[in-house]
DNA sequence: ACCGTAGGGAGTATTGACAC
DNA sequence: GTGTCAATACTCCCTACGGT
């Protein structure tokens, strides 16, 4: 598609005339983006592109937009039609482009030949250069030879189609009527070949269908889309009212001359194209529980985007494709509609012409696939499960899962699942869990067919062993009876009362459990616990205010004797240390004006607390400017040498593992040192496998180097 | 003074779509 | 199947505000 040709203001400059953009809006609104597809224009295509302006795209625009396709008649849009000087223009612009396509433009004849790569197009480029010398009045065999197999091709689109969405009843009714559906193929300028398809409802129902690919990558296909949803609406529409979900307001009944009602009530527009109709994930409005509550068949609508959604009732919705420059649009215009059908999106189906040498048609070629995007085919009804059981299906619908879901959506494509495959085929020789479930399984079989008195005896361990379990009075259980006696008192308290009050103890519980399990988690035992434990917001202030800060790099020697004091703990301890990875993030402390989140200098191993003080904004711009910023922090933990003793964190501060092991050596002899004099035995430091770390502990340890290693110590 | 609700901002995790 | 990108969903932190 060249938009660029159908540009007011370079046509209008070439053809030294003046164009208004709402002519201009009017031609792509009715999917007419080239000069190639204007000069094959006839009068009745015209006179759709009128009827479709009053008829349909009035009530898909907003109002505010009326006025950049109607023009004088925005007030009125329901009269519209083509002024004098628009008709003159038209004709200008008609002539103008038959004039350039009929010089046999040797860049479309190559477009079109790589487009194809085939010898069909070779066809086509030479009935259409034939058909312009011969001002198209003449037929040839090439012509008739390409639409005769083409309109083979469409019938059996057309059959294998209708075939699956009817019953056998049905089926026999239609069948017969489907004689009557006129095909009149014709090749245009570009030596497209395109189709006018006349229902056998109504002669002046003509739609016109183009066979195009949408991009290099794909066959060329028959875009069918309108007529089927001609077919949907006015033909099929009891057959599959209840769950297709591409929906329009149909008559109850098999009506052949009922025309479809278009009239919408209400639309929605939306910028970006994403799923038609899908279950929504977002958190439900009110608004959408009502649309739930109101509507039998679409449950949540999602949002529409590159598409405007028109709701004829409570009942039905249907999805119109936009196709003004409005909104995004696409690179080709699929379809050029001259009947009212037009706004509706396009479905297409393949003709296999073009890909299979023979010109023999199967039932496959009846598959129909939304031409945009993966997305649409959401939009499929579930009439195609039908299809998918077809054993002749296309390949392309195997990207439907069950209930006509992308396969996309199924839990084989998820992250968690690929990651898995990609980790389990990296380590081919990793063992899992699972390998040994069979074995197992095995193993239980064979005891329960050939030991039935072991089983017998473990069964009886297993009870017996619950049982002890559940009668036994232990310490641990009077002490859960306790606490819930504390629990049921604070809720029984807190219930009487307007006021809520937590205890010490509570609150140490609940942010016990808001720390191990997270917001969400806590907001449900909240939730669900009423005026037994506090809110987040109450513990988030009580961590505030109540508890003792510590600031970053600072070592807490005194809170460590008095955590060890208070629980008469004995003043021995292990000390270990750690760096472990962190999403640095640069912030303000108000507590004591200072910049955290940088990597903090270390002086002798000591993280020097004293720096990044936030004293002027200049002071702080160069700190971004110098400083590094922190993606690690680093924790020192206290572990007192008793049964069931927390550890206690001596220090945190944040690093940018940038360090020596002559670092960590200071640092824990700092450490000793100080704790010493507090009282408090440090017996030994431990860390992970860093190199660093690894160092010091074996300097400290007194370890002797590998013999092969002996150079390091030098 | 204490507590709870609601909601915004920022960052992270997850997911769908698409090209290959 | 996989990698990548963008959009969306989710989570966490914090504050304003109001009630008792």
């Amino acid at each position: 598609m060249d938009e660029s040709e159908l540009e007011s203001q370079e046509i209008g400059k070439i053809l030294d005339i003046k164009i208004p953009n709402t002519f201009i809006n009017v031609l792509k609104a009715n999917g007419i983006f080239d000069g190639k597809i204007l000069a094959g224009l006839t009068t009745d295509d015209i006179k759709g592109m009128e009827t479709y302006m009053r008829e349909v795209l009035l009530y898909v625009l907003p109002k505010e937009e009326l006025v950049l396709y109607y023009g004088i008649f925005s007030h009125k849009p329901e009269i519209f039609q083509f002024t004098i000087g628009d008709r003159k223009i038209l004709e200008l612009l008609q002539t103008y482009f038959n004039k350039k396509y009929s010089k046999g433009d040797i860049n479309i004849s190559k477009n079109i030949e790589k487009e194809t790569n085939d010898s069909l197009a070779l066809q086509k480029k030479n009935i259409s250069q034939k058909k312009q010398e011969n001002s198209g009045e003449n037929s040839n065999e090439l012509l008739e030879s390409t639409t005769e197999k083409e309109e083979l091709a469409v019938k059996n689109i057309l059959h294998n189609w209708l075939r699956n969405k009817c019953t056998d009843s049905q089926w026999a009714i239609i069948s017969k009527k489907l004689e009557n559906i006129k095909f009149s193929f014709q090749t245009d300028s570009s030596a497209c070949v395109f189709c006018r398809i006349s229902c056998y409802c109504k002669n002046d129902n003509v739609f016109t269908v183009y066979k195009q690919s949408q991009s290099n990558t794909y066959r060329k296909r028959w875009i069918l889309g309108n007529f089927y949803r001609h077919m949907m609406n006015k033909h099929l529409s009891n057959l599959s009212r209840s769950k297709v979900i591409r929906k329009t307001k149909a008559s109850d009944s098999v009506d052949d001359d009922m025309e479809p009602s278009l009239e919408p009530k209400k639309f929605n527009r939306s910028n970006t194209l994403l799923n038609y109709v899908q279950v929504s994930k977002k958190r439900r409005t009110n608004e959408d529980i009502f649309k739930e509550d109101s509507t039998s068949e679409i449950s949540i609508i999602d949002d529409i985007e590159g598409s405007t959604k028109i709701s004829d009732n409570e009942d039905n919705v249907t999805f119109l494709n936009r196709c003004s420059d409005a909104v995004p649009e696409r690179e080709k215009p699929d379809i050029c509609i001259l009947s009212d059908e037009l706004l509706r999106g396009p479905i297409s189906a393949t003709s296999t012409n073009e890909s299979k040498s023979s010109l023999e048609l199967s039932p496959t070629d009846g598959i129909f696939v939304h031409p945009y995007s993966e997305t649409d085919k959401e939009n499929i009804s579930p009439t195609h499960n039908r299809l998918r059981e077809d054993p002749t299906i296309s390949k392309e619908f195997e990207d439907f899962g069950e209930n006509g879901i992308s396969k996309w959506k199924s839990e084989k494509y998820q992250r968690k699942e690929r990651s898995r495959r990609k980790r389990e085929k990296l380590n081919e020789n990793q063992h899992l869990i699972t390998d040994y479930y069979p074995m197992i399984i095995n193993t239980i079989e064979y005891l329960i067919k050939n030991e039935p008195d072991i089983t017998v005896e473990y069964l009886n361990i297993l009870i017996s062993c619950n049982r002890d379990l559940v009668q036994q009075p232990n310490s641990s259980g009077m002490e859960m009876n306790k606490f819930l006696q504390i629990l049921c008192d604070i809720c029984k308290t807190n219930s009487s009362t307007s006021k809520n009050k937590y205890n010490y103890s509570i609150k140490q519980f609940a942010l016990y459990m808001y720390y191990i399990g997270g917001r969400v988690f806590y907001e449900t035992i909240h939730a669900n616990l009423k005026n037994v434990v506090p809110s987040i917001t109450t513990l988030n202030r009580y961590v505030r205010n109540d508890k003792k800060y510590i600031s970053e790099g600072d070592f807490d020697f005194d809170g460590l004797a008095k955590f060890i004091e208070e629980r008469k703990l004995a003043k021995y301890v292990w000390i270990a240390e750690d760096c472990t990875r962190i999403n640095g993030k640069i912030e303000y402390n108000q507590r004591n004006n200072k910049i955290m989140g940088f990597s903090l200098p270390l002086s002798n191993g000591i993280p020097d607390i004293n720096t990044f003080t936030a004293t002027s904004g200049e002071i702080i711009q160069s700190y971004f400017n110098e400083a590094t910023k922190a993606h690690y922090a680093c924790v020192i933990m206290a572990q007192p040498l008793m049964m069931n003793s927390p550890a206690y964190c001596l220090s945190i501060f944040c690093t940018d593992n940038k360090f020596r092991a002559e670092d960590v050596s200071q640092r824990w002899a700092f450490i000793k040192q100080s704790l010493f004099e507090l009282g408090v035995t440090v017996l030994g430091f431990s860390s992970d496998g860093d190199t660093r770390y690894f160092k010091t502990m074996r300097i400290e340890s007194e370890l002797p180097l590998p013999p092969d290693r002996r150079y390091l110590s030098q």
